[in-house]
DNA sequence: CGCGCTAAGCTAATGGCATTAGCCTTAGGG
DNA sequence: CCCTAAGGCTAATGCCATTAGCTTAGCGCG
């Protein structure tokens, strides 16, 4: 019987990646993973500590596609223009991928493992702000207001929690406007 | 032996509400349930369908008490007055109670158990903005902001999203300035 | 006053899950 | 060529939801 010996670490957390994808983070069930890698569920403990561990990972993973993703939205832009620009991305990709966003850990900093990944995501949302001339405290505000904008819709309109679908569009220019007012008000 | 006759499903939702309360969604268990009702874990199906639909139960009383809640501090104010007061009471309930925030259903209305309660807590922030004289789609693009933003700040600040702990309430004001100035925008 | 029906409890059993323990095999380095 | 450890396996445990089927107590009706 020929034994394959191509299971890693990082193998495991693309099929979980995958599997999140589809299945929400709720549908991550190591049984699942295990199916999935043809292999017998207990098996996965050699590549990984626990369920809660690949959590983390998926966790990791999603914040640097994330990352990747607004990253090449802004680049090349400047002012309100790239900050319209990160903001669309950031809508687009959850809506694109409802169930990965769902995965993405909320507190970040919080956890060793994926502290690194959450200060990269962070910082591409700096980096957008970078024409405004904010330092230290106004800065922070400027990025606390951009990530309560983004997510409160994004993760509303995910949700499905919106009653009517149309006018969405609408109301999302809104807040853009919204937020890129409050820009000009500090610098 | 004397057999209590005194559980009903309202009672089981009580309990419910409690755990969920103390150990999160995710720690509502139906074996939990019945420990703390003082029952075989079975015997809570002659009051409850299954865990689901005590889930979908528990996330309407969260909704009523939020209405409750807001409606109280609301209740003689208006205009900007009202506004902020409704913003203040929202970040308050949740970081009161971020457990119980977090069984709240995001998507109400697509539940025929809880679209009452949903209708009636979106009703609330409605009648908050009476005094701004908005129609229609510019009313409800109106509730739609102040939804992102009073959840999306509550949500990342009860997850524990913000990565220092000081600034918040300043954080808070800019958002409800920010929101005021796009009533006044409007109207 | 008693008879029976039903509501509300119970125990037993099933199947999915994560996790642990302990075994076996094979690949690869000495 | 051996031997060690990595990486697979099966078996077993315990928690969970859910279903089936039994039992009993209280209530309504004759």
């Amino acid at each position: 019987m020929v034994v394959k010996r191509t299971l890693t670490p990082a193998a495991v957390v693309d099929v979980a990646f995958g599997l999140v994808d589809e299945h929400g983070p709720d549908g991550l069930t190591l049984a699942a993973v295990a199916q999935a890698c043809g292999v017998a569920t207990p098996s996965l403990y050699k590549h990984v500590a626990s369920l809660g561990e690949l959590k983390t990972l998926v966790g990791v993973r999603v914040l640097e596609d994330m990352t990747e993703q607004f990253t090449a939205a802004v680049l090349g832009r400047a002012g309100d223009d790239a900050v319209t620009a990160l903001m669309h991305a950031y809508r687009a990709y959850v809506a694109a991928h409802p169930k990965r966003y769902a995965a993405m850990p909320m507190d970040p900093m919080h956890d060793p493992v994926q502290k690194a990944a959450g200060t990269k995501l962070i910082g591409v949302l700096g980096a957008t702000l970078r024409g405004y001339g904010l330092q230290g405290s106004a800065a922070i505000q400027a990025i606390r207001r951009l990530r309560v904008i983004v997510h409160g819709f994004a993760s509303i309109e995910s949700a499905g929690g919106f009653g009517l679908p149309e006018d969405l569009d609408e109301t999302y220019d809104q807040l853009i406007q919204l937020y890129l007012a409050s820009l000009r008000n500090e610098s």
